[in-house]
DNA sequence: CTGTTAGCGCTTTCAT
DNA sequence: ATGAAAGCGCTAACAG
């Protein structure tokens, strides 16, 4: 920096000052210094270092966001609305993965923390205490994304699995469907799947239907081939199966896909539904019934309130947690 | 960290040793006091500071990634192969998605370029004049993936799309199908889809075979209803057409439905290729012939790369650039 | 509007 | 093995 006010002949806060974001539109002879200073950044290649910046101010210009998988459009969904709600502001988000892993989450946010986020964003409502006490001791807000936890840490942004499912489960019956399996994890790594499984026994429960038939299909992420393998299990398990609920999108369309190579119509002899309105549902034949849920919407809606967040805490007062309940939507389609 | 020690009765030296990577291991007694240090840390609820560690040091601890998009299970997982090659050595990840906008990459690559990144990944060979004079202006390994660009910045790890692609009307070729489609993207904000397209309007030309139809259905990301709907404009253009060469498997996957519900059998009166090997091209029916890229690879490949670089230039000379082809495999399935 | 000064919290270096 | 001191590059605060 000092280079580059040299280069143009001013002092270094000059430059900082042209650098610095909303810097634009001042008056006209300060306009075309600022230019200066732009160009000369060019012309020797050199890019702001926030690394400083951010030390000194106290700012680190982080959101840290944490979430199960990459590899899941809900989430990467989740991750592109907190970027277009967050972008404009200037902060930058900082990814980590758990990959399911429950173990992994502690030394995650340990190493998301020590970058000084300014506030953080977790995929989940179910943390370690040593966790919790971690992101408390942090002081920065936070927002726990896709779930209802009964104590939240701080704000949150999310749905009811279990009622979501539950919706599922109703519509099933209207249908006319008595005997609703669930396929799915069963695992509590996957604590939204749990409570996909819980809501659907709990309807299942009050419509005085026969407890579902649970297939547990393993550790999540469930993939295509689990739900294929799961509906397989499923046939041999009752042969009078009506319909099955499946934890996602992707289980269901694997289950589909098994029935289609042994020959059983869906939806007519067996009713399929899954959750979370992946692309693939409203892309395969039969359409597949699905719980759509605005991902990109809880994304921008945590995204939204951490500014608000981060600005109250700024001012030195921090907002008083938030709860916002997203809505979801049954998609009845064709598979059921 | 001097509350910290303080709280131990050892200077603050003592502490940052004992938060050091690699600090295990030492004397008994001083393993002991690593432990009384540790416990404070967790009493009293701190978390080290890599922002002032890093600025101090002149090292980040960061890669800087940028990705078209992460709603994308290609890059997602070539992301994952990323995170797992790197997280050993202590360097995190920075992510940045350009959502197949020229313009973004720019100002993506300096924001990520400001928080001092001591290597950086990118999913893309092409870039304009300013982004690869600030990657050089940088001084840091660059490591740019997925293509085999002509004219490198510094080290590769990719793969021809054209030559897989050629494989595929090869392999089509092969089966008998004569009147070839291509459906994708024409788009250079795709620079990858271009090459698959060119590589298989080559690899007709060399066959003997009539230029293929191409479909384009517009700007990346390709989805299934994109797929689907150059579905049919194709069967509206040529009724004769008997194979279909689409830019990636959920575009394939989007015309293969479009196909069952009109009830054309495939691969009977028409054949179905896709690329990229996604999990729904193994999971439908018929399953999708594909090119299988190694993405993970390419990610694990990269970082790597990127290690050694870091390592050799933190060591005063740099590594002379590498430049890594990974193999990719024809899929031979059922939709062809 | 511009410039000067001080200081952010670590780790490196050097001394003990 | 431990401790003391210096310094990383920026921006907040204040002065001109």
């Amino acid at each position: 920096m000092a280079d580059v006010a040299r280069h143009v002949g001013v002092s270094k806060m000059t430059v900082s000052r042209a650098l610095a974001p909303g810097a634009a539109a001042r008056r006209a002879d300060t306009a075309l210094r600022r230019q200066r200073v732009l160009d000369a950044c060019e012309e020797l290649g050199y890019v702001i270092d926030r690394t400083a910046g951010a030390f000194g101010t106290g700012r680190s210009g982080f959101i840290a966001v944490v979430i199960p998988t990459l590899n899941n459009s809900n989430f990467s969904e989740t991750v592109q609305g907190l970027t277009a709600a967050t972008e404009a502001s200037g902060l930058q988000l900082l990814l980590g993965t758990t990959e399911y892993r429950a173990t992994r989450e502690e030394p995650l946010v340990r190493a998301l923390l020590s970058r000084r986020p300014e506030g953080i964003v977790l995929t989940s409502g179910t943390h370690t205490p040593r966790t919790r006490a971690m992101l408390q001791a942090a002081r920065i807000p936070v927002v726990e994304t896709w779930e209802l936890p009964r104590a939240p840490i701080d704000h949150v942004v999310g749905f009811s699995n279990a009622a979501a499912s539950a919706a599922v489960v109703r519509h099933l019956h209207a249908q006319g469907r008595r005997r609703i399996a669930f396929i799915g994890g069963t695992s509590p790594l996957d604590p939204r799947g749990m409570d996909r499984r819980r809501g659907c026994e709990r309807a299942l429960k009050a419509l005085g239907l026969p407890a579902a038939v649970v297939i547990d299909v393993g550790e999540p992420p469930i993939s295509m081939a689990q739900g294929a393998l799961g509906m397989a299990q499923l046939l041999e398990l009752d042969k009078d199966i009506d319909a099955a609920l499946c934890v996602s999108d992707p289980c269901a369309f694997g289950a589909l896909s098994e029935c289609q190579r042994r020959g059983i119509a869906v939806p007519q002899r067996l009713a399929i539904a899954g959750f979370g309105d992946f692309e693939v549902g409203r892309g395969c034949v039969p359409r597949l019934t699905t719980v759509a849920v605005d991902c990109a919407g809880i994304g921008r809606a945590a995204g939204e309130l951490l500014l608000r967040a981060i600005a109250s805490a700024r001012g030195g007062r921090p907002l008083t947690p938030q709860k916002v309940v997203m809505p979801f939507q049954l998609m009845a389609r064709d598979s059921t």
